[in-house]
DNA sequence: TTGACAATATATCATTTTGATATATAATGT
DNA sequence: ACATTATATATCAAAATGATATATTGTCAA
């Protein structure tokens, strides 16, 4: 199997706009980003070495010296590797979506538990639909800048999603109720 | 680490309903379910293995004898284990959109890559709604049985939440031809 | 002021999962 | 008769997760 680490992209598309060091970059994975992807420091840390011995990134001194802190810079191959991502159309769009999965079976249990297992998915994606506006509204007055841009088209993609989940929800009560 | 192999509970939900083979369940799998959660033979023939081990399933002579075929069963043990899982409302839902991931960080490249991006996305959907649509259609007839009206649900969260993924295509390909 | 707690920062590890490949038999179509 | 597809189990390297270890720095209240 050729190298298929998808956490390199995130990287690469990261360290395109700023030198950022491995902490740095699991934050920015924690914020608007795990909307559709995620990344632990299990494979952040080990992909930054490798990375480093492909020639992709490039490590800098850190200036302050007040603590360990290792920056990361992006190369001009890291950034070839990284158009030539974006340029290629195939992806694979994977869900793992445990509450669904529990419905699925829920046959084999009474409906109040699917119907509990329905209600707690309902509350986590209104908390974060609730967050999505709030994005939304920040990248809304500066779509004329091409980041921002793109960055909008993925929030909006979480709510319309996560209302369409939200109507399911009810819908899934609904009968569930019944 | 404590055990925390999902698999098992995917594969104690299909053997709740029948005995099966290791390639039964990676079909199944590869069917309704693969919706909202996916399995290589990777992790089933192992997962098998260890269930046995631990007393979840056990093997079935194969009546047939035509050719190597190994059945399993599941025992009360298997059947409390997936109950308990069902009643836990706690979930962990992931996605993993790659096609997101390239439109996060789009702005590197032209607006025509982004576009195919969408389009490509959206081409992938569009085919799986029309096969979620059939789903749908055998299912609804009788959701007065509890299996059924469980897998009408997650076959409605698809088709509602794809049809949301086509409208966001439509808005995105608009803001993106500007 | 000191003591507790949270945040910053790198690194590693066991376990799980993926995606590919190996191997072989049976069924189907042409 | 031949090729191809479907059935079936199994294994492996590579990747990812989630937890833990270790240590420093910042903050805030008793």
């Amino acid at each position: 199997m050729a190298k298929d680490r998808k956490i390199d992209m995130v990287i690469l598309g990261l360290l395109a706009h700023e030198d950022l060091t491995g902490y740095d970059i699991k934050k920015r994975i924690d914020g608007a980003i795990s909307l559709f992807w995620k990344g632990s420091f299990g494979s952040i840390y080990p992909a930054l070495s490798s990375m480093e011995k492909e020639g992709l990134v490039e490590k800098k001194a850190d200036a302050t010296g007040k603590r360990e802190r290792i920056f990361y810079h992006v190369t001009d191959k890291g950034i070839d590797c990284l158009k030539a991502w974006l340029e290629d159309e195939k992806a694979t769009n994977d869900l793992k979506y445990e509450t669904l999965l529990k419905l699925h079976f829920g046959g084999s249990v009474d409906r109040a538990t699917s119907l509990k297992n329905v209600e707690a998915f309902e509350k986590e994606i209104a908390e974060k639909l609730s967050l999505l506006q709030l994005y939304k509204k920040n990248l809304e007055p500066d779509l004329d800048n091409e980041d921002h841009l793109h960055y909008y088209l993925t929030v909006s993609f979480g709510i319309t999603t996560y209302e369409a989940y939200l109507k399911w929800c009810e819908e899934a009560k609904k009968l569930l109720s019944k």
